[in-house]
RNA sequence: GCGGCGGUGGCGCAGCAGGUUGACGCAGCAGACUUAGGAUCUGUGGCCCGCGAGGGCUUGAGGGUUCGAAUCCCUUCCGCCGCACCA
């Protein structure tokens, strides 16, 4: 489809709104806003400090989630939320607040690396050539942003304070009893002084040397290295976080396998702070439906951990489960394949009484065991997942202990228990869960019906065909020696099960997460180094602050190293560790010159967006990554935001368990460190939807060019061959891409602002139209020519006070679009603005008051032709900070109500009435009406419904 | 499978503390200005029947509550998104 292209000849009105016009406006504009600074916001310390006008507005802090600078450049999509950001800034601009709105870069991460991988370019050269890029497009758009706050993540005044941040997380623990993060030096005061005895079997603190105390703090550092399994991406040459992993075992970014391996890498406790992230939604104005994913992220249950004791060496196996309650059902375990107890229990032959079926065919436990996780092993996340409906698994020849009801149980290893979920062991209880059930038919264990069943099917399992679950029924066949459930609701059982375990100290009830700590290294070059050195003795130490920033050294060789994780000897070689003499250096650390070797990981790219909204609080405090004061005027709780945080937070749904999980436990644990007052970083959270576009795919399934296809009869032809069409994502790969620059040369910036918005519900996602973006078009050239004649250029308002009419019209639409304003729903505000402009557009002749009005109107959403009218009305000051209309409450009421007269429901007559027309007096009116009486046909009237002024309903006879 | 969101003209959508369905825009149709126009302006505008006056139908489908349902309740179908052996 051709694209629709205003092609006006000047000449037939040289004073027509045509985009040669609009552009020539816009970029007019543009430099006087940036050479007044009009954008710049005042902070609590400076500017504001000496205006007390200033200083008594309410603020706004208004954020985009902000770009990754790629070399792709922008489409159409990218801008609609920093579009709906500006608007909503410039609306609160204009209705007295103080506002803060700028946008930063999120420079780190893969694409920059790969291209400089392919190219030899170095990342920071492609990167900063892209940034200057998407400046000039996201200028021409005319987004008010204070470009004073402006930064990328790459900055080393910026990434100096990521690395500080590290820094202090690296050096705090997590206090359970304050609940709360500590300073690590706390710690160490109470291990030295006793009041806090070493965990474990371990030395006292006084006895442990330098490695086991480093390796004792490393148990409780919110940021610590540890040699779990990890997610190991071949494909992208680097570990991953679980968040970055999708569901069937692929990179999220690249689509790669990936494959456990086990590597010593850097984590985050962000399960210290499980129930503070989920508490704390609560006091957030987000989606629900981010809320839904956060908290199902976290995955918080409720349940207890109960000792199974196994083989006579005081050995005992822990279960979680949240259904204590079915104990007395629990007739076998099972262990995850990778469960560290299951090669010290193995023992040499099968017992006696073992099933043929138990033992995959092999002589000895041992060998089953092993043969059992050798295959499990081998199978990536994929394939795991894929054999899941077939329950598999093998006796490992270990019997353990129901502890309710002393009787022996068998101990199975089986995929289908994973060891990253509670204690990677499960007490199977077949009649009541599904997995347990398929997997004890399979394998001929027992079924015990231990909760009554309440749809007929009775407790003789060996009839049933599925389990049963049942939090109402009431509790059967549980009664041990010194303890009953029997007749108890499964909420009591679960109870007094629970009192029992633990007065034994046998268990307890606990709360467990789903949630894993966060993966944070990468074997990448383009991140944040981290600010940690080892000694000969490999013992980490922090750089202190001093050092900072930590720069990221030039490097010949960009490219990832892969390795074979199956050989434990070998490991990822990272980029900088191929640079000997950055790596190796001599440092004094307070106790003189000593050799040390750098850490040659990078932090992750989610690094960078974790704390970037207070910088842009104060981005060139050189001393703190922000001042206090001015982190409280901005951030800080307030009436409506009991935890603090942005305003308006702007942003893609598909970031709501990565940066807004990561985000929020910076946030927390700055807070706990007194160095911010807000717990949480974005109150107020919009997700915007997706600009989609058809994508055009010929026979072959390939792409075409989306602008080349014609439509003929409902059939869409490229090259005269007919091609399918469907609804996707727009981009360069997809050839159907349209970037704001051609709409912006094709209309202007003011049209595109105005088309992206009146689409549909920001939220919404909706196709793009090429053919509709002129509809906006014309609403800004009628305002044009409702103000400036197109032959002279003069303005042709005239100073004579509005009709009744036009003034009704006029209030309805300012009260209108202020209270569309406030709640983001832009395209309704447009409609109203239309709605308005199209009334005065049949005046003619168009009063001054209300074609100023209509122009601040529309201002925050086409800011550029507004000034230029607002400064052809004669006004000197700037639209941006001139006070918003307000409605006068009585033109906002009719003068007169359309009274709709039904009968039997269906619509026969209206009348114009009185707003406070009397109910009486409206019946009468409705009754005589002709239509409504032929409507009756001369049927009686059993009833009227009289709901004044707008409705009469009359029921016949 | 579980959870969430959503189905209204040819299209994007508006209306939802029950009360005129279709605001606003695109496309369409008619007209104006024009050498011409895919520019601009004016008008029109759900579908069906009817020359017309007018009548009937209509918010995915079916049912319910009500004088009255796009809006509330139940059942069902379809679409999109998230999670998925989570013990």
């Amino acid at each position: 489809m051709s694209q629709t292209t205003p092609t006006a000849p000047e000449n037939a009105a040289p004073h027509r709104y045509t985009a040669a016009l609009a552009a020539d406006i816009e970029a007019r504009w543009q430099d006087f806003w940036e050479r007044h600074g009009t954008y710049q916001a005042p902070n609590p310390t400076g500017d504001l400090a000496g205006d007390p006008e200033l200083a008594a507005r309410p603020k706004q802090f208004i954020m985009d989630m902000f770009p990754y600078p790629s070399g792709a450049g922008l489409h159409v999509g990218h801008p609609l939320g920093y579009i709906a950001t500006d608007v909503f800034a410039r609306f609160q601009r204009m209705t007295g607040h103080n506002v803060l709105h700028t946008l930063g870069f999120d420079a780190f991460g893969l694409p920059a690396e790969q291209y400089a991988v392919q190219t030899g370019t170095h990342p920071r050269t492609s990167t900063e050539a892209n940034i200057v890029n998407m400046k000039a497009q996201l200028r021409r758009l005319g987004l008010g942003h204070d470009q004073r706050r402006s930064f990328a993540t790459i900055d080393p005044g910026y990434y100096r304070w990521t690395q500080w941040i590290f820094l202090q997380i690296f050096n705090s623990w997590y206090d359970e009893d304050a609940g709360r993060a500590r300073p690590v030096d706390d710690l160490v005061k109470q291990f030295e002084s006793g009041e806090r005895p070493t965990p474990g079997d371990r030395a006292p603190w006084a006895e442990l040397d330098a490695a086991g105390r480093a390796d004792l703090l490393g148990e409780y550092r919110l940021a610590y290295a540890s040699d779990a399994p990890v997610n190991w991406c071949p494909g992208l040459g680097t570990v991953l976080a679980n968040e970055e992993v999708t569901a069937d075992g692929r990179s999220e970014r690249g689509n790669f396998p990936v494959y456990k391996a086990k590597l010593r890498q850097w984590n985050m406790r962000i399960t210290a702070y499980a129930e503070r992230l989920l508490n704390d939604l609560d006091g957030l104005d987000w989606p629900e439906a981010i809320k839904l994913q956060q908290r199902n992220w976290i995955g918080r249950s409720e349940g207890a951990r109960v000792d199974f004791p196994v083989g006579d060496a005081g050995r005992k196996i822990t279960v979680f489960t949240t259904r204590q309650d079915t104990l007395f059902g629990a007739t076998y375990m099972v262990l995850a394949p990778e469960h560290p107890l299951v090669g010290e229990v193995v023992p040499p032959s099968w017992p006696e009484g073992t099933r043929p079926a138990w033992t995959g065919g092999h002589a000895t436990p041992a060998e089953a065991v092993a043969a059992y996780r050798a295959q499990a092993a081998a199978k990536s996340d994929v394939e795991r997942q894929a054999d899941a409906k077939d329950k598999t698994g093998v006796f490992t020849g270990v019997y353990a202990t129901n502890p309710v009801s002393g009787e022996r149980v068998p101990v199975f290893i089986a995929d289908y228990v994973l060891m990253g979920y509670g204690t990677g062991a499960i007490m199977a209880v077949p009649a009541h869960d599904g997995r347990d059930f398929a997997f004890a038919r399979a394998f001929e264990l027992p079924i015990r019906c231990v909760v009554e069943p309440t749809d007929g099917r009775g407790t003789d399992t060996a009839a049933w065909t599925d389990a049963f679950d049942s939090h109402e029924a009431k509790l059967v066949n549980s009664r041990g020696e010194d303890v009953s459930l029997d007749g108890l609701a499964v909420p009591d059982a679960k109870a007094e099960i629970t009192r029992w375990l633990a007065e034994r100290g046998i268990g307890e009830g606990t709360v467990n997460y789903r949630l894993r700590d966060w993966l944070f290294s990468r074997q990448r070059y383009w991140g944040e180094p981290f600010p940690i050195v080892y000694d000969e003795d490999g013992i980490a130490h922090p750089l202190p602050e001093s050092m900072l920033p930590l720069e990221l050294p030039e490097v010949e060789d960009y490219a990832p190293r892969t390795f074979d994780p199956e050989d434990a000897d070998t490991s990822p070689e990272t980029p900088l560790s191929r640079n000997e003499d950055w790596v190796n250096v001599t440092l004094d650390l307070g106790d003189g010159p000593r050799r040390y070797r750098r850490e040659t990981n990078t932090m992750p790219n989610w690094a960078g967006s974790c704390w970037y909204e207070l910088r842009y609080l104060d981005p060139h405090n050189d001393r703190r990554l922000v001042d206090p004061e001015i982190e409280r005027y901005w951030m800080g709780p307030r009436e409506g935001a009991p935890h603090g945080g942005v305003d308006l937070y702007v942003g893609g749904a598909e970031h709501a368990v990565l940066h807004l999980l990561y985000a929020r436990f910076w946030s927390k644990v700055l807070f706990d460190l007194g160095h911010v007052s807000s717990r949480e970083p974005f109150h107020k959270l919009y997700n915007q939807g997706m600009i989609q576009a058809y994508v055009y795919r010929d026979s072959r399934g390939f792409p075409v060019p989306a602008a080349e296809v014609e439509e003929r009869d409902g059939v869409f032809r490229h090259d005269g061959r007919p091609v399918t069409r469907e609804l996707g994502k727009m981009g360069k790969s997809l050839k159907n891409a349209v970037t704001p620059d051609e709409i912006c040369t094709d209309y202007g910036a003011d049209t595109l602002r105005l088309y992206e918005l009146a689409m549909g519900p920001l939220d919404v996602s909706r196709p793009w139209d090429a053919r509709a973006v002129v509809g906006q078009y014309r609403l800004l050239q009628r305002l044009w020519r409702n103000v400036v004649d197109e032959a002279s250029g003069a303005v042709t308002v005239v100073d004579e006070e509005p009709d009744e009419e036009t003034l009704r019209v006029l209030h309805k639409a300012i009260d209108g679009v202020t209270q569309d304003m406030a709640n983001l729903r832009f395209n309704t505000a447009i409609a109203k603005i239309t709605e308005l402009n199209n009334h005065v557009t049949k005046v003619r002749r168009v009063p001054r008051r209300v074609a100023e009005a209509a122009v601040l109107l529309i201002a925050p959403l086409a800011p550029h032709i507004a000034e230029e009218l607002w400064r052809r009305l004669g006004h000197e000051d700037s639209v941006v900070h001139h006070p918003f209309p307000v409605a006068d409450p009585a033109y906002v009421v009719d003068e007169t109500v359309t009274c709709v007269v039904q009968v039997k429901g269906k619509v026969r007559a209206r009348l114009e009435v009185a707003p406070g027309v009397p109910e009486a007096e409206l019946e009468a009116l409705a009754l005589a009406e002709p239509a409504v009486v032929a409507a009756l046909g001369g049927a009686g009237v059993r009833k009227v419904i009289v709901r004044a002024p707008k409705l009469v309903n009359i029921v016949p006879a």
